[in-house]
DNA sequence: ATTTGACCTTATAGTAACTATAATGTTTAG
DNA sequence: CTAAACATTATAGTTACTATAAGGTCAAAT
């Protein structure tokens, strides 16, 4: 039996964000107090922290929202959480490949970079290259 | 001299994102024919292929403005390019690292939740391992 | 008694970079 | 004549919040 201030504090979430979870369902209304003050117990901050967890392995309010809505109907949501543990596993090692990618190719345009001068007619500096994109060999600009 | 359609092609990018690029003024307002269609010319290919690359180099249309701006004040952009550019290699170095950490936690808890049978009160599952966290040494469930 | 401070309330808009939709107008071809 | 393939605008949706404004409630200090 306390107000938001405090579960905003047991569950580590500020108080705009219970709120605005509150407004896309993902957390049910709760009683309201003579004052029209939120009144929440124990298992809001259960439910409280169990979405802020899954929030910090990225799972989508989407997915999180599911996983709840699966518990609430009294069906187990293990399976449908470990499916998307696996995906998301996955996922991670497109992301990483694609930063990888991205960061050779701005290292490339970094290292062309320093040998070119600056000129306002944006024809032989980076600049160009970002236009242009990065040739596969550097050229010797002659 | 040609209409939205072709820009589009010529550049790689939709039309819809061209007029959104125009409503942030990133591209100028181009002049319009009688009937009230844009017109565009080989400048305006260039400026769009600019802005194309630099968006695949993951910098901000802000960013971008900012160079383009430079640009424009005939003022050469290329140390902000360059400062940019190795700001964003250092920036990709540190999500590269988040990403591996939040695989790392996701891995651990999958092989955690092979070894958890399902269960609806949410006790001794995989759920109860997002909301309480992973333990630092898997306990043994006794 | 009043005023200060720490709470709480709602509604609304902003963030990043688009994408999608609706409703409509123009031009060309069949 | 009409249907397609273009073009136009305005508006809303996406993700997960965060920020702001304008105000109501309550206890304590002055
Ligand atoms: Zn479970
Ligand atoms: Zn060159
Ligand atoms: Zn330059
Ligand atoms: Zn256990």
């Amino acid at each position: 039996m306390f107000l938001i201030g405090k579960l905003s504090q047991f569950a580590g979430v500020s108080t705009q964000t219970i709120r605005y979870y509150e407004r896309i369902a993902l957390l049910p209304a709760p009683r309201r107090s003579e004052n029209g003050y939120r009144i929440y117990d124990d298992t809001d901050i259960d439910r409280l922290r169990f979405i802020k967890q899954a929030r910090q392995l990225n799972f989508s309010l989407d997915d999180i929202a599911e996983i709840l809505a699966l518990r609430e109907r009294n069906q187990a949501p293990c399976s449908v959480v470990m499916n998307k543990v696996a995906q998301q596993i996955e996922e991670i090692n497109s992301r990483i490949a694609e930063l990888i990618h991205l960061q050779n190719e701005l290292k490339r345009l970094y290292q062309v970079g320093l040998t070119m001068p600056e000129d306002i007619e944006m024809k032989h500096c980076v600049c160009h290259l970002i236009k242009d994109g990065l040739p596969k060999e550097v050229d010797a600009h002659a």
